[in-house]
DNA sequence: AAACTCCACAACCGCGATCCA
DNA sequence: CTGGATCGCGGTTGTGGAGTT
């Protein structure tokens, strides 16, 4: 038997929504909501089922969805999230406002995964292509550990991710009326699914509360027996250091300024993709979204411990995509990363002060993508 | 200019999760 | 508690346009 379809019945109309139809869904919606999705088609006089009108409204004629080339931040942005959550686009598209997470799967289908897969990235992984070389040194213990650990912090930030889409969503009902004062039209529209353009940095609020909680303990040293720390707790037992495969290479925000000056992006801008190898990279300058994340540097250089190599504080990397001197702590002289090394000292206060940098990042993340003027 | 291939993206499909009577 | 209805998500496919031969 099988699952009966969405739609049982007959003569509905499929493939490519046409102009009167989608002026049809967007008047229906505008004056009344969507309701039912399964009613809605009755109801706007389309030939449609329930669910294509959905897949057509949250893809294509929301008034909050931004259209067009993605630009080398947003790129970024993608690449880092998907190398902690894999996937989820959803999850991934919350912290891309505009973006519909259909839109993010296309690109990076299409653009993204062949990008890194032609510079011997895998994808899928995030890692060099050669990691097997890896095991063959010994060190797929501490590979499968990061693993362990990637799983840990990508639940975490999935989780995150949850909580800033429900924030989002009470902030949209909050500010319905500020919203329909912006420069938009004040249709219907506005008032029932206004543009995310002001919300999300309100929204921010619930990121911004967690970062206090992590420097309020990192302040007293408290730090024991919450939600977070389990994770890092364990992570802690095992400290190992991953190669990510982000570490590898970088966006050279003013190369990017240069060669995309009309805003291009995609195959125009592959030639902003520099591909770097870890020991050329001792003198970059850490940037990250034309953040100039030195402070944290110079923050973390003054704990010995963080020197030998962490996984937490080298996924915080990851997620930044920080090609500077964060990356360089794991890498030795002679080019050796001290993989297996765990973290000593007080490890409470030490992982409080990794979340801390790593709210903090994520702060700058999100921020950044939505308050900074475009660098190109 | 026609035929063909490639590519990007919109749309569909099926499944799991959630809601609700 | 249960089961149907609905929603949301991720994988996949189909279509149309651009580029190439």
């Amino acid at each position: 038997m099988g699952r009966a379809p969405c739609c049982d019945k007959v003569g509905l109309k499929k493939g490519p929504w046409t102009p009167e139809e989608d002026q049809k869904l967007l008047a229906y919606i505008e004056e009344n909501g969507h309701g039912s999705w399964r009613a809605l088609p009755a109801k706007a006089g389309l030939q449609r089922c329930g669910k294509s009108c959905r897949l057509r409204w949250t893809n294509y004629l929301r008034p909050d969805i931004k259209r067009g080339k993605f630009t080398v931040q947003e790129e970024q942005t993608i690449i880092q999230l998907h190398a902690l959550l894999g996937n989820r686009w959803s999850a991934i598209a919350t912290h891309l406002p505009k973006r519909t997470d259909n839109e993010i799967k296309n690109y990076w289908n299409t653009h993204l995964k062949k990008r890194l897969a032609k510079m011997g990235i895998d994808p899928v992984s995030h890692k060099p292509k050669n990691t097997t070389l890896l095991s063959i040194d010994g060190q797929s213990k501490s590979v499968a550990n990061l693993s362990h650990m990637a799983q840990w912090e990508s639940a975490r930030l999935e989780a995150e991710a949850r909580l800033v889409k429900q924030s989002r969503l009470q902030c949209t009902s909050q500010n319905t009326k500020q919203v329909g004062s912006l420069d938009q039209p004040s249709t219907v529209s506005d008032k029932l699914f206004p543009p995310v353009s002001g919300a999300p940095t309100s929204c921010l609020d619930i990121l911004k509360a967690l970062n206090r909680v992590w420097s309020s303990k990192a302040g007293n040293g408290n730090g024991s027996g919450d939600l977070e720390s389990s994770p890092t707790s364990t992570l802690s037992t095992t400290g190992g250091v991953v190669e990510s495969s982000t570490n590898l290479f970088e966006f050279v925000s003013g190369k990017s300024s240069r060669s995309c000056d009309d805003g291009t992006t995609g195959e125009e801008c592959d030639e902003e993709w520099e591909f770097k190898a870890k020991d050329h990279m001792v003198n970059s300058t850490p940037r990250f979204n034309g953040i100039n994340m030195s402070s944290i540097d110079n923050n973390n250089n003054n704990n010995e411990h963080i020197s030998r190599g962490n996984f937490l504080e080298n996924f915080t990397d990851l997620l930044l995509s920080n090609s500077g001197t964060s990356n360089h702590r794991n890498v030795q002289a002679d080019g050796e990363s001290n993989i297996g090394l765990a973290p000593s000292g007080d490890n409470n206060s030490y992982y409080e002060e990794n979340n801390k940098n790593y709210w903090n990042n994520i702060l700058n993340l999100v921020n950044s993508s939505l308050q900074d003027p475009p660098l190109f």
